[in-house]
DNA sequence: GTTGACCCTGCCCCAGGGGCAGGGTTCGAG
DNA sequence: CTCGAACCCTGCCCCTGGGGCAGGGTCAAC
């Protein structure tokens, strides 16, 4: 039997506040669980039967669930007085502001995402990676370079730094540009190559001028030539020859 | 021993790929269990080396993850040509623009949390209850009133915008206006008052020339009417011997 | 050769519910 | 008056996207 009616306050079963409130029945019996939401006294088939206070409790329930506040504090904030209740209000509202403005960057980044590298790099990077790209460096040699960027960055990100900045120095320099694109095309010559020794004589003197000119710079870390170094040594044999002839002639 | 640089290709060690990417140690492993990003072979003490591809692939990964794509997802778009890739990011795009709007309707409801019945009656009915404060009825009555729209509204939400539609037309005559605010002083009466069957023959005088002028409109649901009644019964003794008197006299 | 920072696996835990089983209730139509 | 649909009840396990901790092996530097 029905008591809805009987006392003249309970009169919605738990399916109508769950409509009212937009929200399913089973999460209005979790607010119960969870102490947001008072359960009613069961009639006498065991049926919970509510108020309109229940309805406007489940209300701001589902507000706050739905700006992102976790169960365990909505509870708090229903219990504690309006002044608190009015403070903490501000707070969700710049957690919104927040999260608006994550989305946002979100999408700029999933727009990137189709093309580019400058998701993987730091933006020195992305435009070293760039000119590359301008003076005709092979795609392969630029995808090599973005690799090792990548693993540099990851591995010390500050001398990451610095170095790119002085690549990006040596770009601009149209001797050193044409010297990249040579090694570029030697990329798969033979070790045994009679133009190698030639490069990295021309290589050498090139340094030498450089420094020469300028501060010698930070001691290069060992790992990390030797990152640079084994990277570059083990996708081309020209390249590793290379470095064995600048190291004999040091 | 650590076999790193051994092959030239695997150099990083999973905190240093989690770092690049702004990523947990934790949340790298799951995308392995989950098959999201290939797990690299172990290398001689069971480490997993990672190489420049993973950070790639994982910055991707977190990309998606925080556009709230689930990771099953993450992983068939990964697998899938670039053609799928790209049309999927259209869906995804779409759903952060989604998300952003509901971010700023729910900015609006939390504003408007702190007070206000706005929020838990429909906009008709929050009209009517603001006419009601215009004409000075106690607050008593008013918010007796919005809970039993809140509770009409979830019982049979047709009905109430038909009722709520005629009520507004009722409170905008000046004779109804003075006969509720006879009901909201008739509160606190007692039910043998003597000036009661006086304010139940107005009623039904009041209501028989309007019935008289428009038609009678839908025949009243006997629960809503009930509730309706009990509802107000229920809190004013006087209000319920004034509802037996116009059952009497029908 | 020890110390601190990493890495490994495995296990249980969290929110915020969803889904399903297995059973009782209500309500309107026939 | 009965029957079926639509509700309601409890209880249990499941999901995502990891977090935390235990218990143990490794690396690198002093």
């Amino acid at each position: 039997m029905s008591d809805a009616l009987v006392g003249g306050r309970h009169l919605l079963t738990i399916g109508q506040l769950a409509d009212y409130a937009g929200v399913t029945i089973k999460a209005v019996r979790v607010y119960h669980d969870r102490g947001l939401l008072p359960e009613p006294p069961r009639d006498s088939s065991g049926y919970r039967p509510y108020g309109a206070e229940h309805a406007i409790q489940l209300v701001k329930i589902r507000i706050l669930v739905e700006a992102g506040v976790p169960l365990a504090r909505i509870k708090e904030l229903l219990e504690a007085g309006p002044e608190r209740f009015t403070a903490a209000l501000g707070e969700i509202d710049r957690n919104l502001r927040k999260r608006a403005e994550e989305i946002r960057r979100t999408r700029q980044r999933i727009a990137q995402l189709h093309s580019g590298d400058r998701l993987f790099v730091s933006a020195e990077v992305a435009g070293y990676l760039e000119r590359l790209r301008q003076i005709a460096v092979s795609e392969r040699t630029v995808l090599l370079e973005r690799d090792l960027w990548i693993l540099l960055q990851s591995v010390a990100p500050e001398q990451a730094a610095a170095w790119i900045a002085d690549k990006l120095a040596a770009i601009a320099d149209p001797e050193f540009a044409t010297l990249y694109l040579d090694y570029d095309a030697a990329f798969d010559w033979s070790p045994d190559d009679p133009r190698l020794p030639a490069l990295a004589e021309r290589t050498r003197r090139w340094y030498a001028g450089r420094d020469g000119n300028a501060e010698p710079g930070p001691p290069p870390n060992p790992t990390i030539t030797r990152l640079a170094g084994v990277a570059a040594g083990a996708s081309s044999p020209a390249w590793a020859r290379i470095a064995e002839l600048a190291k004999e002639a040091r």
